[in-house]
DNA sequence: AAATACGCTTGACATTTATCAAGCCCTTAT
DNA sequence: ATAAGGGCTTGATAAATGTCAAGCGTATTT
C-alpha cells in the first residue's frame, strides 16, 4: 500500500524511490479515534501531522468558552500548530479527530534533519507552505468584509466537500458565525 | 549602503558574500510614489516585491465598490499576490504605495532560477513562507469570532506600529469593520 | 491664498447577527 | 429497549455593526 504521504512528495518534487525511503524513515504512524486529541491547549506542539486517513480540525477557545475553528485537515493534508512548533511556546489550539484517523508524525528534530539531508524534502515543504499560505490568504479575503451568507457561499464554491463532511456547527465556527445564523442562511439559500 | 534585502537573507540563512551577490543580481530596483500601483486588479502578478523603503498595502474590491485590505507591507517585508503569481491568473488584488517606496523586484523566471541555483535562497524563501503563514494564521484566529473591539485590541498588541503608521480607514478595512465603527471603538477604549 | 480632497468623528436609524430558550430527530451509550 | 447526548432548526428578543448624512480640521493642489 503506497502511502499518501510518499505519493504527495513524489508528485510535488518527483523524488526518487531512494529519497522517498529516507523521508519515510523519519515518520512514525499514529492512530487516533474520533474525538481524541492530537494536541491540547497548553501543550507545546512537538510534531507535524500528515493525514493518511480520516479528518481532524484545530480550534481555539475564547474566554467565554466559545470554540473557533482554525483549520480542517482531510486525507493528504497536514496539520499542526506551527507557531507553537517553531517557538516552543505552549499552544492555544486544540487539534481533534473528526473521525478515526491514521496519521504520520514527524517531530521537530527529525524535521530539521530531513530538511538538511534531503533537498527535495525542503522543496516539498516550501511548496507546502506556499500553497497553505495562498489558501489562507484566500480565506482572509473571504472573511473580511463579507456578510455571513457570502462567506458561506464562497465556502460552498471553493470547498464543497467541507460542507458535506463536517458538522454544520463546526462550519459555522469556521466562518465565524453561530450555528443558528448558519442554519438560517441555509434555509434562505434553499429557496 | 547594505540593502535590507541582503541583510534579511544574511540573517535568516547566514549566506556568504558570494551567495548574496548572486541573489542580488537577480533583483531589479523600482521606485513608486505615494498612491501609485505595483499591481492592478485584472493584471497578472508577475513579480515579488521586497520593500527597501516605504510601505504598501494590498486590497480587493467587492461588487459594491468596497475596499478590503488584505495585507500591509513595511520596510523589510515582501508583498505580492502569490495566487496570481503562481497560477498566472489575473489578480483580483491591487497593491498600492502608502507612501513613496523603494522596492526590489524579482520576476517569476528569475525567482525559479534563483531557487534552483542558490540552495540558501530556497531556505530563505521557505522560512519566509513559514513566518508569513504563521502570521496569517494568527490573523485568522483574531478575525474569526471576536468582536470588532477585541480585534482592534489584538492588532494594537501585536502590531502597534501598524496602527500608528496607517490611516484608520485602512485599518478598519483590514479588521473588516467600517471606519465609523472603528472610530467609536477607539472613543470607548480611550476611557 | 483659496479651493479641494482626505481622514476622522458624530448622530440617527436600519440591518445583521448573537443570545437564550425550546423542541425534534438521529445516533451512541447504557 | 431505553436513555442520553449531539446536531440541527425555529422563534423571540437583544446587541453589535452598518448605512447615510453632516461637519470639522488638516494636508494637498491650484
Amino acid at each position: 500500500m503506497p502511502e499518501l504521504l510518499l505519493k504527495s512528495i513524489q508528485e510535488k518534487v518527483s523524488a526518487t524511490g531512494q529519497e522517498l525511503q529516507v523521508c519515510r524513515s523519519y515518520f512514525t504512524p499514529k492512530k487516533l479515534k474520533k474525538r481524541q486529541f492530537l494536541l491540547q491547549e497548553g501543550d507545546v506542539c512537538n510534531r507535524l501531522a500528515f493525514v493518511e486517513k480520516g479528518a481532524l480540525y484545530s480550534y481555539s477557545t475564547d474566554s467565554k468558552g466559545g470554540q473557533h475553528v482554525i483549520q480542517f485537515a482531510f486525507e493528504g493534508w497536514w496539520i499542526a500548530d506551527l507557531y507553537s512548533f517553531f517557538t516552543l511556546e505552549p499552544s492555544n489550539l486544540n487539534i481533534e479527530a473528526l473521525e478515526d484517523c491514521e496519521l504520520l508524525l514527524i517531530d521537530r528534530e527529525q524535521h530539521q534533519h530531513l530538511l538538511a539531508e534531503v533537498p527535495k524534502y525542503e522543496t516539498y515543504i516550501r511548496l507546502l507552505y506556499q500553497n497553505a499560505y495562498i489558501a489562507l490568504q484566500r480565506r482572509v479575503e473571504s472573511t473580511v468584509g463579507l456578510t455571513a451568507e457570502a462567506k458561506y457561499n464562497r465556502l460552498l464554491e471553493q470547498y464543497p466537500y467541507i460542507v458535506q463532511q463536517v458538522p454544520l456547527n463546526l462550519i459555522a465556527s469556521y466562518l465565524g458565525v453561530t450555528p443558528e445564523t448558519l442554519s438560517r442562511i441555509r434555509k434562505q439559500s434553499a429557496k
